[in-house]
DNA sequence: GTGAAAGCGCTAACAG
DNA sequence: CTGTTAGCGCTTTCAC
């Protein structure tokens, strides 16, 4: 950076209030200067800029690699984040590389705030962390006050799955759950009670899942070995409902003329042009506003508090009427 | 950390020998440090240490959310870049963030090397950063000598395909492929090659494809109008292959029983319990341990070079021997 | 607009 | 093993 400074002729703090875009320089100096560190490759250090500023503006991100729907939801938080001034800090889950560690990386960057999608941790193993920075868990409904909560309203989710099917005439409606996922139990107690309000208890219907294609095949299989088969399968989410549709469609059977089936999220799967999956939408854009908006919130020092999204009904080819 | 110091009744350059598990402390004080780091729950400013030292230890690797492949060899890149001692900063590529972007983000944090997963740049384009950073492109075959390359050899892949399923009996053996993709055209190329060595020129057919499921059924439904259509499809990727069994699923196809549908890489995709599809494996944990090699390597200062990674056939369930 | 000076949290190099 | 000193690259403050 001196040496920028010096071949604009100009002193240092001068680069440093323009490369931030700061007030405090003449529109002719400022295009002067960004042009000859343009020409010299200078690209300003973001670390010795965080260390002297007491804040970082950055906001710390954990997510699953192999997460469709994450996927979505970090593409967003970039948007929001920015949006805000805030730059971001990825930091992956995978099979290799649990979750605690994840989290530690993003502290050991010292972001402002961090953001936990799918938590999988006890909520008390991460108290320790969130004394020094405040953190908001996304898609996973825990009562931790110490924690900002941002989910999809599951309950409405699956009430309103039950019921856009049984408008359509169907009665045996299957779910496959998502096992111990997060929100897997509210969709399941959701599902159990729309079925019995809409008079359906009968052929209430509740299959083993879980988050991957895999459980969704598993649990079409077990499902199709039933005397008299569902005609309309509530998967726990779109990967889940992937595996559904692989596994009906390679037995045989054509979607939706022989069975209806929806996924849940409306990730890039259930758009993906030739499957068009009808799902239940937790925008993922509006997710990840909400838990930028909340981190921003506990760093001004209000409580953590809990925001619900509402999931919308999107109706795509994998559903229809039945008979 | 001066608070810990004081705590402990040691120097503050103490805590940092113990913090950084460096020689020169006696196990006690160690343990005692490490203890009463724990309580206080101090965790090392990371962007303070690499600031401090003029090596970051950080290699920089930008990849796209939404490919399951670049999923798994990020994951491998963590875990051979914590053999050599190096941390793992991620960048991600989506619509919305531009490779250009993702790749200056990772030079703002000063890391050591870049690992490029699927560049789309023009190489030219990146070359101003290359100057500063040594930079390791994977999955991308072009020639620019001052970047490193790891690249999966897609002739030889194609090759293989195309000989195992002839192998099987198949003669109408189409090729889905990958548009502009990177590899695309070393595949297509290889695939006329072979077909024409195994004297089964006249049943060449390349459809139009590209990266994603909706390119591989695309491509799927084309093939299924020919007046006689092929008895195998090699498609370009993994997702792309995911695409062409769903659709041909779809349509009442049984796979494999009326249609033989082969991937490539090998990612979690093909692996899934009910897909189990043949495939072409890019090994991610071979393609990452070369990029950081050669990253490593670079940073010693040797030239860039290429490695080419010898891919593997794997054999599961959606070919089969002709009639 | 400028330049000098201090400091973010840490590590490296040294003399004790 | 300890304490001191210096400095990474930048931003902030302040007088000019």
């Amino acid at each position: 950076m001196g040496d920028v400074a010096k071949a604009a002729g100009v002193s240092r703090p001068l680069v440093s209030i323009v490369m931030r875009d700061a007030p405090g320089a003449s529109d002719a100096t400022r295009e002067r200067i960004l042009r000859i560190a343009a020409e010299m490759g200078y690209v300003p250090d973001a670390r010795a800029r965080k260390l002297r500023q007491n804040s970082s503006r950055l906001i710390g991100i954990s997510f699953e690699l192999q997460q469709p729907f994450h996927g979505d939801v970090v593409e967003q938080v970039y948007l929001a984040a920015a949006e805000s001034g805030y730059d971001v800090a990825l930091s992956a889950v995978s099979p290799s590389r649990d979750e605690p560690t994840a989290v530690e990386s993003l502290i050991r960057e010292r972001c402002d705030a961090l953001i936990v999608l799918g938590m999988k941790a006890h909520a008390d193993d991460l108290r320790r962390f969130t004394n020094r920075v405040p953190m908001v868990s996304v898609a996973r409904r825990l009562k931790a006050p110490f924690l900002g909560i941002v989910r999809g309203d599951d309950k409405a989710g699956l009430r309103m799955a039950v019921e856009y099917l049984a408008d359509l005439g169907h009665a045996r409606i299957a779910h496959i759950d998502g096992a111990d996922a997060p929100g897997s139990a509210d969709r399941r107690a959701s599902y159990r009670r729309t079925m019995q309000r809409l008079g359906l208890g009968e052929y209430v219907d509740v299959i083993a899942g879980g988050l991957t294609e895999a459980d969704g095949a598993r649990g079409t299989r077990e499902l199709l070995t039933r005397p008299t088969p569902p005609t309309a399968v509530i998967a726990f989410n779109d990967r889940c409902a992937t595996g559904a549709l692989d596994y009906a469609a390679r037995t045989g059977l054509r979607i939706p003329d022989d069975l209806s089936i929806m996924g849940y999220d409306d990730s890039r799967l259930a758009r993906i042009p030739h499957v068009q999956m009808t799902t239940v939408s937790q925008d993922a854009r509006e997710l990840a506003r909400a838990a930028v908006d909340l981190a921003l919130e506990q760093l001004q020092g209000e409580a953590p508090r809990e925001i619900v999204v509402q999931p919308r009904l999107v109706v795509r080819e994998t559903t229809q009427p039945l008979g």
